[in-house]
RNA sequence: GCGCCCGUAGCUCAGCUGGAUAGAGCAUCUGGCUUCGAACCAGAGGGUCGGGAGUUCGAAUCUCUCCGGGCGCACCA
């Protein structure tokens, strides 16, 4: 609501400077005036026009604050520290626009057709971590927030499923632990079964992922096929170390995997394991990122961006514009390169050698880059080539997964149109800004300027652990790392957090303390309310910090449910339930005004009206960190206003007709705040 | 060497397009459960916003410079 009056306010302003002074000024800050009592919205424009106007600012305020005409949703506009514009709204009418509407019409569709969000994008050659979770989650939320403001979002999951990550798996199920195709895929579902029967033994936490939460139960290992990957790929990354002679082995597999099951001349087993590797390990991460309520529509592969012909379309395109060229000295000879100076970034700097970004290799394969260009061609519909698709799998409420694929489903239901969007956010961390400033700058040189401006690189920073945490977990630091600040997980020496242990970790913790607070409920019941407890801690924590912001991962602090955490907002709005709950009849009107002149009541009101603001905030910064601060907000008035103003028990009828109505107001928009983070509210803790 | 990011309370971090007296959480100390659940609330102490210069009516916020820390700069993704 406060969006719109905001804008509403604003509009009107900008309507009387024209008019009065004929000024069009491009920007009109509209603040929160540092107390409520001083009013609900600042506006220090006269400050500015002091000096074009050749007044004191204080003058033109008492003149603009005389002569203008407010809408009736304001009450009255006043001159307030030494030229501010205070006005105030009337709060009868605020309440009345909470109590009847739930969605701020200032929220508007600002994106034609489709939006593409992709995320999450791990490797398919291991467990995910505690990284990827922070993507996922950033990325999920980002969605969730698109979506609200009535935007149309597709979800895409990127696989490399032909990279170096997964052919280094693939050598050691060659050579480490040789293992025919036959043998790893009966292993695979081996290991689904048994995940199957120990959730329907009640020894796990529900599906489709399996949680050790029994301490006689096996430890997740046992189950999981991408744990198995995580310890086989550090073996396997050991060993190039020890013998680089056994790096022959990568390129050889790389090969094979990049040309498919069916290349001539092969028996394809390579190639096999691979695809046998890949799909395996995405079922895993889909069930791991599906507990913490993230969720895709489509798995873009690579295999499909090279078999399909992509990227030679993209080649083409890159040649005939010459947006890029054949080196043919120096040490990229024999390499199509893509001039650094073709971004426009560095015009000046002469065309050194090590200005170029290697696209296509002397070998004929293409880089990262290339592919992720012709990929974003794709997504933004200027590529002229299209995918077939085939379902990959399907959540439970019906929503089917589906992933590219050569030849398309022989079954009856249609792939949905993918692909096509007017904007693409892509979730990647800022380790590869450069990399992403390279792909824009690719889409630039082939005349794709709009594309280029709507292919935005929603960048992050990385986790990272403390020193603290990495002995923690028993890795020996040398004594310079243990000095840093943080130390930066690495996927090739096995080192960092599972996402699954740490969620392990934060469901078991929860359930403790619900098990505590809760002993009457069933343990089913009991545990169900951990998760959604220990989910919330976790989405909460990840998207409390903005993305610029490393984070130093710490038990700790991530397993803590106090203060500033997701379960403390839970906490708030388990309570709000609670008295809605227990009241008996029906939510009547009420009379508001007597009791909104109480200023701290007056602050809750106007801070849950502040919800569709903040969402915008939040996407115009791509910062979803906003949003969550502002849950935490609503939820720390809200228990202010729970100790100070006991509801159920107050005795004027009418009082408390009005307070119930409040915490409905409260409860509604606290319930929105976190679905959109992505945090279910438990139904006690 | 070049590019990007960070430096705010003892610790971890907010601070939106420059705006009024720089805020949270944790930790420390104090007080509050016969109450709609204390995973909570109230109060206290704690900051020359890394240093310096500049722009401005006004700078934690913008510019420059220096110092300190991080991440990139592959025919890996």
């Amino acid at each position: 609501m406060l969006l719109s009056l905001e804008n509403l306010l604003r509009a009107t302003l900008l309507a009387h400077l024209k008019k009065t002074y004929d000024l069009e000024p491009a920007q009109l800050a509209v603040a929160q005036p540092p107390q409520a009592a001083m009013g609900d919205f600042a506006c220090p424009i006269c400050f500015e026009l002091a000096r074009t106007l050749r007044r004191a600012p204080a003058k033109i305020a008492e003149e603009i604050v005389a002569q203008i005409v407010l809408p009736s949703a304001f009450n009255r506009i006043e001159v307030a520290g030494g030229g501010y514009l205070n006005v105030f709204l009337r709060r009868d009418f605020l309440w009345q626009q909470m109590v009847t509407a739930s969605r701020d019409a200032g929220l508007q569709v600002q994106f034609p057709g489709k939006v593409i969000v992709e995320h999450t994008n791990i490797n398919p050659n291991k467990a995910a971590h505690i990284g990827h979770l922070r993507n996922a989650v950033l990325g999920d939320t980002f969605v969730r927030l698109l979506r609200h403001r009535g935007e149309q979002v597709e979800v895409q999951n990127y696989i490399d499923n032909t990279g170096v990550q997964v052919a280094d798996v693939v050598v050691g199920f060659e050579h480490l632990e040789p293992m025919p195709p036959a043998a790893l895929a009966a292993d695979i579902a081996a290991l689904q079964r048994l995940r199957a029967e120990a959730i329907k033994a009640g020894h796990l936490s529900p599906p489709p992922h399996c949680v050790a939460l029994a301490p006689e139960a096996p430890p997740r290992p046992t189950f999981s096929f991408d744990y198995r990957c995580w310890d086989l790929y550090a073996r396997v990354s050991q060993t190039f170390e020890q013998r680089p002679e056994s790096l022959a082995w990568r390129s050889s597999t790389l090969q094979a995997i990049e040309a498919g099951p069916d290349a001539p001349g092969t028996a394809g087993t390579t190639a096999q394991l691979g695809e046998l590797v890949g799909t395996a390990v995405v079922h895993a991460h889909l069930a791991t990122m599906q507990r913490i309520n993230v969720r895709y529509d489509l798995l873009p592969r690579e295999s499909e961006i090279l078999h399909l012909h992509f990227w030679d379309t993209a080649f083409q395109l890159l040649k005939k514009s010459a947006a890029i060229r054949l080196e043919s000295s120096g040490k990229n000879a024999g390499c199509w390169v893509m001039d650094k100076a073709g971004s426009g970034v560095e015009i000046e700097t002469e065309p050194e050698a090590g200005d170029a970004k290697v696209i296509v290799r002397s070998n004929g394969t293409v880089t990262y880059v290339g592919k992720d260009i012709a990929y974003q061609l794709w997504k933004l519909g200027l590529l002229g080539r299209e995918f077939q698709y085939q379902p990959f799998s399907t959540y439970p409420d019906g929503h089917t997964v589906w992933t590219t694929a050569s030849t398309a489903a022989s079954g009856a239901v249609p792939a949905p149109a993918f692909g096509k969007a007017s904007a693409v956010f892509n979730v990647i961390d800022a380790r590869q800004n450069y990399l992403q400033e390279v792909v824009v700058a690719g889409l630039r040189a082939l005349g794709f300027d709009q594309a280029a401006e709507h292919s935005v690189h929603f960048s992050y920073e990385m986790v990272a652990l403390t020193p603290r945490c990495a002995q923690e977990l028993g890795y020996t630091l040398s004594t310079a790392d243990a000095k840093r600040p943080y130390v930066q997980v690495s996927g090739r020496r096995g080192f960092g957090v599972k996402a699954d242990d740490l969620l392990d970790r934060l469901i078991m913790n929860a359930w403790q303390q619900v098990a505590q607070r809760q002993p009457e409920l069933a343990v089913a019941e009991q545990l169900d309310l951990g998760i959604t407890i220990a989910v919330g801690a976790l989405r909460y924590f990840l998207l409390k910090f903005t993305k610029s912001t490393v984070i130093a991962f710490d038990f700790a602090e991530a397993l803590s449910f106090e203060g500033e955490t997701g379960p403390y907002v839970q906490y708030a709005a388990v309570r709000a339930a609670n008295i809605l709950r227990k009241q008996s009849g029906e939510l009547t009107a009420g009379n508001p005004a007597s009791l909104l002149e109480d200023i701290a009541l007056w602050e809750l009101v106007r801070l849950a009206a502040r919800l569709d603001a903040a969402v915008e905030t939040a996407i115009i910064s791509r910062e979803p960190a906003h949003l969550a601060r502002y849950a935490f907000q609503l939820a720390q008035e809200f228990n202010n206003f729970y100790h100070h103003h006991p509801v159920l028990t107050e005795a004027n009828l009418e009082r408390r007709a009005t307070l119930l109505q409040l915490v409905a107001i409260v409860e509604r928009q606290l319930n929105t705040a976190l679905g959109l983070l992505g945090i279910g509210v438990p139904r006690a803790m």
